[in-house]
DNA sequence: GCATTGACGAAGG
DNA sequence: CCCTTCGCCAATG
C-alpha cells in the first residue's frame, strides 16, 4: 500500500516530490515476503503492472537502503534465481549468508530448489 | 536533449 | 545449451 514515506535522501532517491512512487510499492511487497522464500525482480513488476519493465523494479531496489523499515532485498532475486544483486550489499556475501539463514541454499550465487520458494505477489498476495 | 547505463527478461542465433 | 541482441523506463552524464 505504499503507505512508508520515503527518507528524504540524499540524491540517488528519485520521484521524491511525487506523493507516489512504485519505489514505495516495491519496498513494500519486498517486506511482505515471508521468510525463507523468494521472489523475482519480474515478478514484482508484474505485480506493479510494470512487468515490461523489470529493471525499475532493481532500480528502485537500488534506494532500498535508504528507507525504512527494512527491506529484506537479499529475497529478491533474478529470474533464474540467481543473487545478481549481492554486489550491492554491504559484502558480496552478505545475500547470500542472508538467504543461508533462512534455510535458502545456495551454490554458486543461484538458489537451489528456486521453483520450491519462489513466492510470487500476483499469486500469494493478490492485490 | 541525446547517449549511456542498470540488482531484468524474453527471444533469437 | 550458451551467448548475444533487443525491449523497457527512469536516472545520470
Amino acid at each position: 500500500m505504499a503507505t512508508n514515506k520515503i527518507e528524504k535522501s540524499k540524491t540517488a532517491l528519485p520521484t521524491l516530490k511525487a506523493k507516489y512512487s512504485f519505489f514505495e510499492d516495491v519496498y513494500d511487497v519486498v517486506r511482505q515476503i515471508p521468510k525463507g522464500r523468494v521472489t523475482s525482480y519480474g515478478a514484482i513488476a508484474q505485480y506493479l503492472g510494470t512487468k515490461l519493465s523489470a529493471r525499475m523494479v532493481g532500480w528502485a531496489m537500488n534506494g532500498s537502503h535508504t528507507v525504512s523499515p527494512y527491506v529484506p532485498a537479499h529475497r529478491v532475486v533474478n529470474r533464474n534465481g540467481m543473487l545478481s544483486g549481492k554486489a550491492h550489499f554491504d559484502t558480496p556475501t552478505q545475500m547470500q549468508e542472508l538467504l543461508e539463514q533462512e534455510n535458502i541454499k545456495i551454490v554458486k550465487e543461484t538458489i537451489i530448489d528456486f521453483e520450491k520458494i519462489f513466492w510470487d505477489p500476483c499469486n500469494e498476495l493478490s492485490f
